[in-house]
DNA sequence: TCTTGCAAGGG
DNA sequence: ACCCATGCG
DNA sequence: CCCTTGCAAGACCGCATGGGT
């Protein structure tokens, strides 16, 4: 049995001030993926950095400093690291893919729509190259995979507290919707939902106005696999008492 | 996310 | 070393 | 007129950088 854990850190100096070291002590995780690291390949190379003992890590960085980026960690030696070179993947440190044998591991974490759009069509291109590298893996040389990260897209109603009010907010685009659906049905299964079809759980909350306490969230933050790697799919959900 | 301010439309 | 502004989410 | 409804805009918090002193 493979744990593995998906945890946007929203800045990985930030959460070692709040005991991240301690729990992947006590949770144990056999991988454990991170976006929005937001550090820079010195901070790792000059060995000022703290890490989780008795992991190997692995790290993509943004080219832009204080911003983006990914990790993730493993007690276990992937048999291989799959460069990753696409701009659209590489250049704001977004895209991880490793190979564990059983199934080739997916770390991503995807653009923020912004406010009127901005990036709308970047992350739209994204959608189409990821599903391009997933389809050639999955398709082409019949691997299984799991892509799991922050996807920044609330899929459906029930997946935020306020789909209303929200329809024309980033994270809820119409269009960034219609991409995951696409994406979905290209073969690719949201392994929440086998487990949990009820609204009402979430993954990222406002900043603003305690809205953690009165669950007034979103779920952004997904772990998907291919379909014939489904039915070894034991279990997927949200730990809700991490910060 | 929530509050505010303004404008349009219906009674 | 400290403070403030900016970018981003 | 007055009262609703529907909007858009702005403030809000936290992390990290960078410039200034």
């Amino acid at each position: 049995m493979v744990v593995v854990i998906s945890w946007n850190v929203n800045g990985f100096r930030s959460v070692l001030k709040k005991g991240f070291l301690e729990w992947v002590k006590s949770f144990q995780p056999d991988i454990l993926c991170l976006q929005e690291t937001k550090l820079k390949p010195q901070d790792i190379k000059e060995e000022g950095i703290q890490l989780p003992e008795g992991y190997l890590h692995y790290w993509a960085f943004a080219k832009k400093p204080g911003y983006s980026g990914t990790a993730f960690f493993s007690k276990k030696e992937p048999k291989a690291i799959i460069p990753v070179n696409d701009p659209v993947f590489a250049d704001e440190g977004r895209v991880q893919i490793a190979d564990f044998d059983k199934f080739i591991l997916v770390n991503s974490y995807w653009p923020n729509s912004q406010d009127e759009r901005a990036r709308l069509p970047y992350k739209l291109e994204f959608i189409d190259k990821l599903l391009e590298v997933l389809n050639k893996f999955v398709k082409n040389e019949k691997r299984n995979v799991l892509v799991c990260g922050d996807f920044n897209i609330a899929h459906t109603e029930i997946d935020l507290a306020r789909p209303k009010e929200n329809e024309n907010h980033a994270g809820f685009y119409i269009e960034e919707r219609e991409a995951l659906t696409k994406f979905f049905n290209a073969g690719y299964v949201d392994t929440f939902r086998l487990f949990c079809k009820e609204g009402g759980h979430y993954t990222w909350w406002s900043y603003r106005t305690k809205a953690r306490e009165r669950n007034i969230g979103w779920r952004i933050d997904y772990h998907v696999v291919n379909k014939a790697f489904v039915k070894n799919v034991k279990r997927s959900w949200i730990l809700s008492d991490v910060y």
